[in-house]
DNA sequence: ATGAAAGCGCTAACAT
DNA sequence: ATGTTAGCGCTTTCAT
């Protein structure tokens, strides 16, 4: 039963050798003989040998595990994410321990301590929505855990991330609307202390600032862009006296929310009212009609944090300056812009 | 710069006590004086203490680390599941190693090699499509760690596990398509060495029998579950000499995928032929028509699976021979098989 | 090329 | 109620 797991003291003290010897021939140490090295392999196969991890990371200091904390894990974003984060962490030998704030401040200051408690490495974030300070990274600071942020960062916060040009996605959107030939184009934008709305809304009004077009305050409507969100907006909208004829939504669920309240009114789209997303979840091809979004990338993004991570942790003595890297989003035009289809 | 942590024996030598001493008033031994106690706990704070999970699993075996293998972490399913797991092991003190195996077999064999390595003191899988054997697992029951499956599992292979009643799900799905006065029913389904899709599978052909309907093997297609797979499927039914007038899919992909046919040939659901999928996928209420679908309470799943590997890690002892549990699926019928709309 | 020995930070058995 | 001590399995310096 049980099977104790065989250790190199035990695979030492079969081959009459030493363990640092043993230690030495399993991690392809130079000064070893071809003999020893082969006696010892075999063994190792043969008791079925398992390097005891945490042993090596307690002496080492280093744990070879990656922490990962997102705001949750449902939805295409983060889990795609989560996918490209893997990947890149396995393939170069690193495990990855995941966590979820829930969106919530709280819940993201205890995932920190977690994460420091289990010794990682490194940490990855993407900040919960309810978050406005910095204060529980700063232990981070403190302890000299490499620390990198993507997606959602804190402006103003000077830190190494990989972020999405959202200003650039929210640009094209709009002036893909306007090429649509849309005149008063509404917004609904999320909590401006994130970047990532803060910059979709800048990308909105320079768009509009861009054509001539004058920026209109009613039609701009912030919320936290659910679904639900969605539909009360677009309400607020057709409630005033001039109705627009194109909502650019800085989330795909909301603009989905606006699709559901104009089939209801048999409004038309896009012809009375043209409509565009952001994220391209899975479900906006989906739709009828398909909707408009903005692809983020978000493997990639994934990878790319890791990477810098990586990087940061393997060169931990340099105290580099903290690096950005900003990805390209791709705008997708599908039915519920495009006057003409194909 | 690069703060050096507070250990157990520095806060010892500042207080001149011995290291047990202060590990027993950090864990909450009983036989310590109250007045140690504090004076321990204040200094911990005022030295910003963080314990040393490492050293502490080292010594005592356990990392109080969870490890779960999926197949993949985007889509509804695998997100809902991680959300209730994180929840419940969160709750409980434990800490959780993500690893997808993006449906590979041989993906499969590493993660399981990665979390023996990381020693974690449990693992949760959901195998992989490709997974037709157990061998890999053998490794894990030397090593006597808790494993708990849910979802997808091995048939005929006896091992602790959570799992959905798929039966009862396909059951219900078909006798609520029969109730709309459906007669032809046909099935798109999935790989049958998975649990799951021959449920599903074994309960459309109950149902049609208990209803009298005779089975028609034409009527059934066995696919990958992919939108693209019930595109082909969905063609394929409709090339017959006679039509269904309802499909029940093992997947809201392909439902969708048939569904997008339908519409393309100007063919009414559910007039023509009713739609119900599985998995209540976010897009499933989103689609025109919205479609019928089975919730299977995900993140129930995922929080009573790590409940049952966390009941096996603390009796570790007693060797408790397997247990399943069974959570019951909830029929969503939505517009896409039902006559009369509310 | 190999060995001896120290120690990472913690817990727990065994004193007192 | 507190102290002493051994040791979890590994890596690494210093010898030889």
């Amino acid at each position: 039963m049980a099977a104790k797991r065989a250790s190199i003291s035990d695979i030492a003290k079969e081959l009459n050798l030493a363990v640092s010897t043993v230690s030495r021939a399993l991690s392809g140490h130079s000064r070893i003989s071809e003999a020893t090295r082969k006696r010892v392999w075999k063994l190792a196969e043969q008791l079925n040998y398992q390097p005891n991890h945490l042993a090596a990371a307690l002496r080492k200091g280093r744990s070879n595990t990656l922490g990962v904390i997102v705001p949750h894990i449902d939805g295409h974003f983060f889990a795609l994410v989560m996918k490209g984060v893997e990947a890149v962490a396995n393939k170069a030998g690193y495990n990855v321990m995941l966590c979820q704030s829930n969106e919530d401040y709280e819940h993201e200051q205890k995932n920190i301590e977690t994460l420091i408690n289990a010794q990682v490495d490194g940490i990855l974030v993407s900040l919960a929505r309810t978050t406005r300070d910095f204060k529980h990274f700063e232990k981070v600071r403190k302890r000299d855990i490499p620390l990198v942020f993507f997606d959602r960062i804190l402006e103003g916060v000077d830190v190494s991330a990989v972020v999405l040009d959202d200003y650039q996605g929210g640009y094209q959107s709009v002036k893909h609307l306007l090429d649509q030939g849309c005149r008063r184009i509404a917004h609904f934008g999320g909590p401006q202390h994130l970047n990532i709305y803060k910059n979709r809304y800048a990308g909105y009004c320079q768009a509009l600032h861009d054509h001539n077009i004058p920026f209109e305050k009613d039609l701009v409507v912030f919320g936290d862009m659910t679904l639900e969100d969605g539909i009360r907006s677009m309400n607020q909208l057709l409630a005033l006296p001039q109705r627009p004829d194109a909502v650019f939504s800085a989330s795909d669920f909301s603009a989905v929310g606006a699709m559901q309240v104009l089939k209801q009114r048999k409004l038309r789209i896009p012809y009375d009212i043209a409509l565009s997303g952001f994220s391209n979840e899975t479900f906006a091809s989906l739709t009828e009609p398909m909707l408009t979004s903005v692809d983020q990338h978000c493997e990639e993004m994934g990878g790319a944090a890791v990477r810098l991570l990586l990087e940061m942790v393997q060169e931990r003595t340099k105290q580099l300056s903290p690096r950005k890297i900003v990805l390209q989003p791709q705008l997708l035009p599908r039915e519920s812009s495009r006057w003409r289809q194909e």
